[in-house]
DNA sequence: GTACCTCTTGAATCATATA
DNA sequence: GTATATGATTCAAGAGGTA
């Protein structure tokens, strides 16, 4: 059975008493109960300061579920600076001299955590994004579709050389090309996610296991010790078990122990390591019209017809297309000038290739093969 | 011809004499030379502060060509925080209140540069990732492949809502999908990268013509006023009259001045026509509902529905429409029928058009090309 | 079983013009 | 400055219901 401990139990356990367990706690009090130099990999997932305003309704006028909870409330930068630097100072003295620490956010966060390490000597040896297959989108239209978290990765010191990175392991999972700085999952959701009696989600911020699965395979060994201070509903644990590593969890909330917890004794470690590694190869990747304009296949101000040139229209350097005073994307103005309802507009529009027409979704097909080479 | 200026000639010549100029000189200095509120998006790539002990070399042995320019060179992360308050704060004066900047930078200095946008109350709008399809790999196999660089967008204020988003071109060039925040570029190269008589590049970080060309695209109108305060090899000015927009460049280094200018002067404008920027609902002009009723597209009396018919209005004279007990204009009557507090009458209430229901909406866009026959 | 449709939801710094 | 009225705005998955 898994089980938790108090800070006193954490301090006065036998030594690696500790081990698989969660102490609950502050974060900062809860690493000091712990030996110097004690575990290999730290995982952390702090408070992110969202700094949200009011509320905010989707399209279809339903509520966005925000996350506004108290432990994620900051008075201000210097005092999430302060509270930075303490957990970080905390984490610095527990892991080992050739001990790494990730450390995950959002742009709210993540500016101020990736200073602070470097303030305090950390030495970091990559950002790795965090590509949402799913992402939430941006419901008013002001901005990006914000479709990406950033992790940190750093080492103790900047001379420790013996960190863990099993570069050959990444590389082999990844058809034989180097591991990139830039990931492809989804958010956490469908029988993943934790839920309460009710259907409500137990944790707001629940990380997908497939994110702390790559974690750990790339930068521990089996039997490794992995510490989360931020340990929420365990993911971190349940991984970390899964794949045969020790873990270490430190959390506030008893409402999540309790769901970790059980959740962690239902995982069964695995014999052998078979991390399944999702390969970003889905159908086929999107590509934009514009992509072809900022690759320069196409440039704006060619004219563009249908293969029996009734229709003409030209390009926009924005990637859109415009053709007497209609305008839209390429399917929009394609349907537009047919007078119907949809289009797609990759093998209706087709541009001159000397004499020949040809449909500018074999531009695209260009496009995709170089892509193909990434996911 | 293009040209460029001493700091001498920034502060003197006319009011806008510096548009479309390089001016020469430390970048704090030039940027003091030029007037308050001046310009509307500033795009910077900064010194990244790579710190690189000793030299690289490859699998072959073959010697990576780094970037060790004086430029780059920081004695400590507190110098290098100083230097990038200076600027930051030199640039926050001359943008407009609507403007915005943009940074790119990888993880050797991004997050000292987002903390201390954030320290200078600037507002992070997204971070944007650029994906590179060609990243150099990590030659000695001991990180993830490096393969982003991390761009982030922020406003000069919080409160600033005003500031250019051009969300439905960038939707209308995505295949009619928000724009994510992780763009695929490939590096700059081949053709692209400027080079000197002897084959060597003349600048060590030329960013590609396609990231500019979105940043730009997404973030100003056609006119507007780009700055770059390290201009390098002029990529920014290149790509801003390419597209119709004033570019003013800050630079040192005489070698780079004559590259960008030559540059530059190269480049043909695109027409006016193809540099149109797709423009949503939110820039038509507001159609009162009244005026359908005056222009005798929908007569008072005339029963509404909403699309599945649950809900029923009568058109009142006055232009308002009344339920049971209930009335008010057709965004608040919407609104209380469904128990909302917010609804978009236009496409919420239907009318009959033979057994078929269409949204009011329609009638919104006769009116609407109605009126743009008249200007 | 399957195909199709509807509804729900996810770390979100998410509007603007006029009075 | 504030208050009010208009009316613009979403992508991918999963769950569950219906034909």
């Amino acid at each position: 059975m898994s089980r938790f401990l108090s800070l006193a139990e954490a301090r006065s356990v036998r030594p690696n008493g500790w081990l698989d367990t969660i102490i609950k706690g502050d974060c900062v009090a809860a690493l000091d109960a712990l030996p110097d130099q004690s575990v290999d990999v730290i995982f952390a997932d702090p408070p992110y300061n969202l700094q949200l305003g009011g509320t905010l309704h989707r399209p279809d006028q339903s509520l966005v579920d925000a996350v506004d909870d108290e432990w994620d409330q900051f008075a201000s930068f210097e005092a999430y600076d302060a509270f930075t630097r303490a957990w970080l100072l905390a984490c610095r003295r527990v892991l080992k001299p050739n001990g790494t620490i990730w450390v995950i956010g959002s742009y709210h966060n993540i500016f101020r955590v990736g200073a602070t390490l470097q303030d305090l000597n950390f030495w970091i040896l990559n950002d790795v994004v965090w590509r949402k297959t799913n992402p939430m989108p941006n419901f008013k239209g002001r901005r990006f579709q914000n479709a990406h978290e950033t992790m940190i990765w750093a080492s103790r010191d900047p001379k420790a050389k013996g960190y863990t990175f099993n570069y050959d392991a990444m590389k082999a999972a990844n058809d034989d090309v180097q591991m990139r700085s830039d990931w492809l999952f989804p958010i956490c959701s469908g029988g993943e996610r934790l839920k309460d009696a009710d259907g409500k989600k137990i944790h707001p911020t629940q990380k997908p296991e497939a994110l702390l699965a790559r974690v750990i395979m790339a930068s521990t060994k089996p039997g490794d010790i992995v510490l989360d201070p931020f340990f929420g509903s365990g993911t971190t644990g349940a991984v970390a078990k899964r794949l045969g590593r020790h873990f270490v969890g430190i959390e506030r909330e008893q409402d999540y122990i309790d769901a970790a917890l059980a959740r962690i004794d239902a995982v069964e470690p695995l014999g052998k390591q078979t991390l399944t590694v999702l390969s970003g190869k889905k159908a086929e990747p999107r590509v934009a019209f514009n992509t072809l304009i900022e690759s320069g296949l196409i440039a704006p101000g060619t004219v563009l017809t249908d293969a029996r040139r009734r229709y003409s229209a030209i390009v926009r350097a924005d990637g859109t297309l415009a053709s007497g005073s209609d305008a839209g994307s390429i399917h929009r103005l394609g349907a537009k000038v047919q007078g119907l309802d949809a289009c797609n507009g990759w093998t209706f529009w087709h541009y001159a290739d000397g004499k020949e027409l040809k449909p500018i979704d074999a531009l695209r097909a260009v496009v995709r093969s170089d892509m193909a080479k990434l996911d």
